[in-house]
DNA sequence: ATATCGACCTGCTAGC
DNA sequence: TGCTAGCAGGTCGATA
């Protein structure tokens, strides 16, 4: 579910009002993705400083250390004041003076991960090698053509590797190499310098316009406050296999890359 | 460096 | 109606 946008939309539901907050209990359910990294009783007591957004994941910021949180496939967070019982998919609460925020998350591919400093322990093996932010106001576009020269793969698959830019996941990759016009098959390395420049743009657009648009719910999605978002009605391929494109008409196409599915337009998107 | 696969876990849907 | 196979927004690690 959660991609750059849904994350960033999350954190926006909530961070203001933790900001200041003490915590009063971490409650771990089933396991996560990851260990949280200390016992739950060490982050009692902490003062919640705020909630930071790196890639696809969020960083709360406590006076002492921090927790990273990533919502995997099917991870969603709510806050409020009170909370109903847990149920059998809520997998973590962090009881705070101003409300509890809760990971429910089904598959459990997320994680709450605690750490002393965004470059020790887990957060340094996680954050680690991430590629740009895209929606920083120092994104550099022309490094991003740059380091497409550098690699081999699909272009598609190195969008989703996170290694040039942070955030894209398999929606938005799909949206932004259409409305770049790129084939997703075509080798990062022979996309064109106006190409790469134009498909730069294409991420920083499409995120943009998700994250205002409140995110993708294509099922599940809720920011912190129980709210779906709009952008699924405004893509263009994904999910639209067999569907006349909607510039030229030609039907949709899928494929699979590196296991996972992928939408385009063969007549818009070339190379 | 790339390519491919399997793993993690649960739920939903299409098809028989 | 019931079962099964396949698929889903993400990432890591092992293997050639």
């Amino acid at each position: 579910m959660p991609e750059l946008p849904e994350v960033e939309v999350t954190r926006r539901s909530f961070a203001s009002r933790i900001a200041g907050a003490r915590i009063i209990a971490a409650i771990p359910g089933k396991p996560l993705r990851w260990p949280l990294g200390c016992l739950p009783e060490a982050l009692v007591g902490r003062r919640i400083l705020g909630v930071r957004r790196r890639g696809k994941y969020l960083l709360v910021d406590l006076d002492q250390g921090l927790v990273l949180v990533h919502l995997g496939m099917s991870g969603s967070l709510s806050f409020a004041a009170t909370q109903p019982p847990a149920g059998p998919h809520d997998h973590f609460d962090l009881v705070t003076t101003a409300g509890t925020l809760r990971l429910h998350d089904p598959r459990r591919f997320g994680a709450v991960v605690w750490a002393p400093s965004e470059g020790e322990g887990m957060a340094a093996k996680l954050l680690g090698g991430l590629g740009a932010e895209p929606l920083a106001e120092d994104f550099d576009a022309q490094a991003f053509a740059g380091a497409l020269k550098r690699h081999h793969v699909a272009i598609k698959l190195l969008l989703l590797s996170g290694r040039i830019v942070v955030g894209v996941g398999n929606i938005y990759a799909s949206e932004a190499l259409f409305r770049a016009g790129i084939d997703p098959r075509v080798a990062a390395d022979r996309v064109s310098r106006p190409r790469a420049l134009k498909l730069a743009e294409a991420v920083r657009e499409v995120l943009g316009e998700a994250v205002a648009r409140g995110g993708t719910t294509l099922r599940d999605f809720r920011d912190a406050n129980g709210d779906h978002g709009w952008f699924q009605l405004d893509a263009r391929v994904y999910g639209r296999a067999g569907l006349a494109c909607l510039t030229c008409g030609a039907p949709v196409r899928m494929i699979r890359q590196g296991q996972r599915s992928t939408f385009f337009c063969a007549h818009c998107q070339r190379r």
